[in-house]
DNA sequence: GTAGGGTTAG
């Protein structure tokens, strides 16, 4: 007694300073030596302490020979198995305690609720609950959170929210539970407001779960609601630092309000490479290409290194302008600092092809140590642009006999390359082996694919008898594929039918709308051309200016039709009109079908010179040397007449021109174009 | 003798 008296309390100090089994088993001795350990004193510490150095066998073998276990004893065993990741025997001694007629305590019901949700045995811890309601306590606030915490991870949305609107206090991790429970199964929105109401009651704000909201916030693209956490933040004062405020610029930049993203990201004091990162990569990927590579340059300029994040964004951006010498540079820079992965490699294949170089793709492709299958397919789709249909196949055959599983987009790309080269037994014969071999369902993509590739080779009607026989309904990719091959090869008479269906989809993209006027205009259906001008007049829709780009020595120089803003005009018009005459003199003849307007003649031809691909030509033809290969890029389908001067252009100029359009590359050298004038 | 919730962000 006198003992228990005097080194109770030491021996608990004593127990909780040991490091190591063999100091605890001194005291341990000790304990057993002095009569404390068969009367009881500090056997929980012992067991907690024997757990807390990773004895847990020895913890248990002690707890196992305590004469009498009260509740703290039991605690310490449960809370052992909690902390050692152990939840079933956590459950384990819960119910052998309840065997041996101990009442648990807050404690007990906590730590084994938790353990149940860790199981997922949500049956098991709707027992302990309604035992703790019993054992009255079904107000106590850690067992409510721990019930709360289960409802949540189970989507049990409703069920926690009744549980919490009856709570009689409520602190911040039972709102934690019901914000990332709503946030995890999907409903933003009402994580939203459990979150306001939380403010309305005045409780600090949890900065884990305010990153938790932004995250969610940015992959549902809600974007009012996004704005308005983002308004709530502000006008709460909420201290925000460099995690939050990046998660912000990475919100805005997904829901594709890339304003907003910049004015976070310049008000804040401290940037760091993800922040810049996260910009250059939101405006990569939402179009703004010249906004992501001008913040690329800036962030070296301010001494941050870019790292994968931003050297993806810049690729990605580089790509989609065909900036060819800038690509190179991020290339170059990769190689030094980085390792060329799988991910980086497929990036580096997809800009080198959208720059127009094939073989730099392919070099790349071949050096990526471990091909998966979004490299094949990168390598396919690159393929398949440039109109290689037969490397593209052969890429196939390949991948599945390295035993890489093509998938659904595989086969998209293959088809398209075949179309793209018009190999239509081969595309027809791929589309078999896809459905039967494959086993896969062919999607609207693959349908519009194929009946892409019957269509260009003027197959109207065997693209129509499959139209017939699809197995899904044929939406607008298809009718326009019909469509753009009737319009063709002149099949007035299929491509109305075509033009019809296109029409009743109310499609909602001008560019079709172009093809669809081209296509009257074409027939010589001029009150259908109005008719169309009329529908886009009412849509406010406008069509799509058609630009190009060049790249000389290095920088970008872009293009509209007409241009005459440019300082060069007077030069490029000059030109222009000289390789006119040349063309004409070897016989190119202008196709004046390919202006839509009903005009004279002579103003149709003018028009055709003033294409902006001809201006983009002939400007990167007066600004290179002698047989430099220029690349254009067109927001646009290359027109028609264009596509003719230009084959004649690489004649007399003796280049190499590459024109990568909306759809795919045209590589014209020696009066050629390698599409061979199936596009 | 203690407990309930998550770690950063692209």
């Amino acid at each position: 007694m006198l003992l228990k008296r005097y080194f109770g309390k030491d021996l608990k100090n004593l127990l909780l300073a040991c490091n190591d089994r063999a100091q605890i088993f001194e005291v341990h001795a000790l304990m057993i030596l002095s009569g404390l350990f068969s009367y009881g004193t500090s056997t929980a510490q012992l067991v907690s302490s024997y757990a807390r150095v990773g004895e847990i066998e020895f913890a248990r073998k002690v707890f196992d020979k305590l004469p009498k276990r009260r509740v703290n004893v039991w605690n310490a065993m449960i809370v052992a198995y909690s902390r050692n990741d152990s939840p079933s025997e956590v459950i384990n001694v819960y119910k052998q305690m309840r065997c041996e007629g101990v009442k648990p305590d807050s404690s007990s019901f906590t730590v084994s609720i938790k353990a149940c949700t860790r199981l997922l045995d949500f049956e098991m811890g709707e027992e302990i609950w309604k035992t703790a309601v019993e054992c009255g306590y079904g107000n106590d606030i850690f067992v409510g959170s721990s019930v709360l915490n289960m409802y949540s991870k189970c989507g049990k949305m409703d069920e926690a929210m009744g549980l919490f609107e009856k709570m009689p206090r409520r602190d911040v991790v039972c709102w934690t539970a019901m914000i990332t429970g709503f946030v995890q199964c999907g409903r933003v929105r009402e994580a939203v407001d459990v979150y306001c109401q939380m403010q309305r009651e005045g409780m600090e704000g949890d900065r884990v779960v305010m990153l938790g909201l932004i995250q969610a916030l940015a992959n549902t693209g809600e974007a009012k609601l996004g704005r308005s956490v983002h308004g709530y933040l502000i006008r709460n004062d909420v201290p925000m630092d460099v995690v939050i405020q990046t998660s912000l610029v990475d919100m805005y930049a997904k829901i594709g309000e890339l304003e907003f993203a910049y004015r976070v990201f310049r008000q804040m004091p401290n940037k760091n490479v993800i922040s810049w990162s996260a910009l250059i990569s939101g405006y990569a990927q939402n179009g703004f290409v010249s906004n992501a590579l001008e913040l690329f340059a800036e962030m070296q300029r301010y001494g941050f290194q870019p790292d994968l994040v931003s050297i993806l964004g810049a690729l990605l951006a580089s790509s989609q302008v065909g900036r060819s010498r800038l690509g190179k540079s991020i290339h170059g820079y990769v190689m030094r600092r980085l390792d060329i992965d799988q991910v980086l490699g497929t990036a580096l294949i997809d800009m080198y092809a959208k720059c127009g170089s094939i073989s730099c793709a392919y070099a790349m492709f071949d050096r990526i140590p471990c091909k998966d299958l979004i490299c094949f397919n990168a390598m396919i789709a690159s393929y398949g642009i440039h109109g290689h249909g037969k490397e593209a196949l052969s890429l196939v055959i390949q991948m599945i006999e390295s035993n890489i599983k093509p998938d659904h987009a595989t086969f998209a790309s293959l088809l398209s390359a075949l179309s793209h080269s018009g190999l239509v037994k081969e595309g027809q014969y791929w589309f078999d082996i896809m459905v039967k071999e494959h086993k896969i369902q062919p999607g609207e993509k693959h349908y519009a694919c194929l009946i892409d590739l019957l269509a260009r080779a003027g197959k109207v009607e065997e693209a129509q008898n499959l139209i017939n026989s699809m197995t899904c309904e044929p939406g607008l990719a298809v009718w326009v594929a019909l469509l753009s091959g009737c319009h063709n090869y002149k099949r007035f008479l299929n491509g109305e039918l075509a033009a019809k269906k296109v029409m009743e989809l109310n499609p909602d993209n001008s560019g079709i709308y172009s093809l669809l006027a081209n296509f009257f205009a074409a027939a010589g259906k001029w009150n259908e051309v109005s008719e169309i001008r009329k529908i886009m007049k009412r849509k406010g829709m406008k069509k799509t200016p058609g630009h190009s780009v060049v790249e000389v020595n290095g920088q970008l120089h872009a293009f509209l039709m007409e241009d005459k803003s440019h300082p060069q005009y007077e030069q490029i018009v000059k030109l222009l009109e000289k390789l006119d005459k040349e063309m004409r003199a070897i016989g190119y003849v202008p196709k004046t079908e390919f202006v839509l307007h009903n005009l004279e003649e002579e103003v149709k031809v003018r028009m055709l010179c003033n294409h902006s691909e001809r201006l983009a030509i002939a400007f990167a033809l007066l600004n290179t040397g002698p047989g430099t290969k220029l690349l254009i890029t067109k927001n646009l389908r290359v027109c028609g007449d264009c596509h003719e001067a230009t084959k004649f252009i690489s004649i007399i100029v003796k280049r190499e021109i590459v024109v990568r359009d909306v759809k795919r590359f045209h590589h014209f050298k020696d009066g050629l174009c390698s599409c061979g004038d199936y596009w």
